[in-house]
DNA sequence: GCAATTATTATTCGTTTGTATAACAAGAGC
DNA sequence: GCTCTTGTTATACAAACGAATAATAATTGC
């Protein structure tokens, strides 16, 4: 009578990454508020009671959604560094990388926002959290010490942190202003 | 039987506020979604009822606590500056304000990151918010003007434009790492 | 093919949410 | 002191939430 739903079985990975990926667009797009079990599951083309099967509790959920998401930016922004040739133009590309699409969007701004309340109040989070951003760092020192000794400079540890942490907030706040208004600046003035 | 609970009558304009206040607190230390009309009417001393009494629905309350909050800002890094002297340090002393405690401080954060949400979503939100947005890029714009004045060089109005984005941004960025992480940061450093 | 396994669906449960309504009591006007 | 207004409390309600359980069908191993 009861005319079931028809189900392939995908693999535990791939399960388990389609959740991810269906959380991270909830997030995105709806808000952290707005993103429920049945939402997510709705996008991940599941029922909400799958969700269980694969993630303890939705906090688990976010958590894992939120560790892929710090993954994929470091990973990202080091293959687009990585390859190239002078330490300028490396710098230039870092820098290139973090204020152009994907990295610069809006929704990616929602993500980042709604994931921040849990990283304050959850210790989970939060070490993935600071793990990322003193990844981040690095590399940005790296690229920046590259530079100074190439311009003759030595590279003071004092004077290279400074610079490196005035890098990165000059980043986030362009990509910030960049990602909230995208309407107040014409394509490109940001870089 | 039922022993009802004793209360007095505020003014109007002084309830409204309360409940204004208590929901800034609430979005602050919880987050926007443990932030419920109930935990509200606790924290401002009152039940949930009464919310309605002044506001509409929760969604209003929230946009007049919206409010509040630019309001505020703009008011508070005003007064801060302008009865000072010289162009330079007028600048300095907005920066600082900018990046020091009271505005310097995870819960802002908190309060931030709870507001973008509903500022995406949200057509009254995202009207305040951009007007708060352009009233402190034009602040901004002035104290850069009257720095360029005083050094002889001229304001041309894109590189006026370049500069304030420019300040802008940088204080976004750096309020922005000392909000989020204040223990990889000593005091006075940000500055 | 057939039986065992388990990934997936379907349904249910208790709680919490925003909102609505009813009961009451504090203060104002006379 | 009494009545009237309305700010405030108390209770109720439907919807939605995260979670738990039961039922079922797709796949695997033989």
């Amino acid at each position: 009578m009861t005319a079931r739903r028809s189900f392939t079985r995908e693999g535990e990975d791939q399960r388990r990454q389609d959740l991810v990926d269906a959380t991270l667009t909830c997030i995105a797009t709806l808000g952290m508020e707005r993103t429920t079990v049945r939402e997510i599951a709705i996008k991940a083309g599941v029922t909400a009671g799958l969700i269980r099967h694969y993630f303890a509790s939705k906090d688990e959920l976010v958590l894992a959604a939120y560790t892929h998401y710090v993954e994929q930016i470091t990973v990202q922004s080091r293959e687009a560094v990585d390859m190239s040739a002078a330490p300028l133009q490396r710098l230039a590309i870092f820098v290139r990388t973090s204020l152009t699409p994907p990295v610069l969007d809006q929704t990616k701004l929602s993500l980042w926002a709604g994931f921040i309340e849990h990283v304050r109040t959850n210790p989970a989070m939060a070490t993935v959290h600071r793990q990322g951003y003193l990844a981040s760092r690095d590399d940005a020192t790296a690229l920046i010490g590259a530079v100074l000794v190439e311009s003759g400079q030595r590279p003071d540890a004092a004077i290279l942190r400074r610079f490196s942490i005035a890098v990165n907030a000059i980043i986030d706040g362009l990509w910030l202003e960049g990602s909230m208004s995208p309407d107040d600046f014409e394509s490109g003035e940001i870089v």
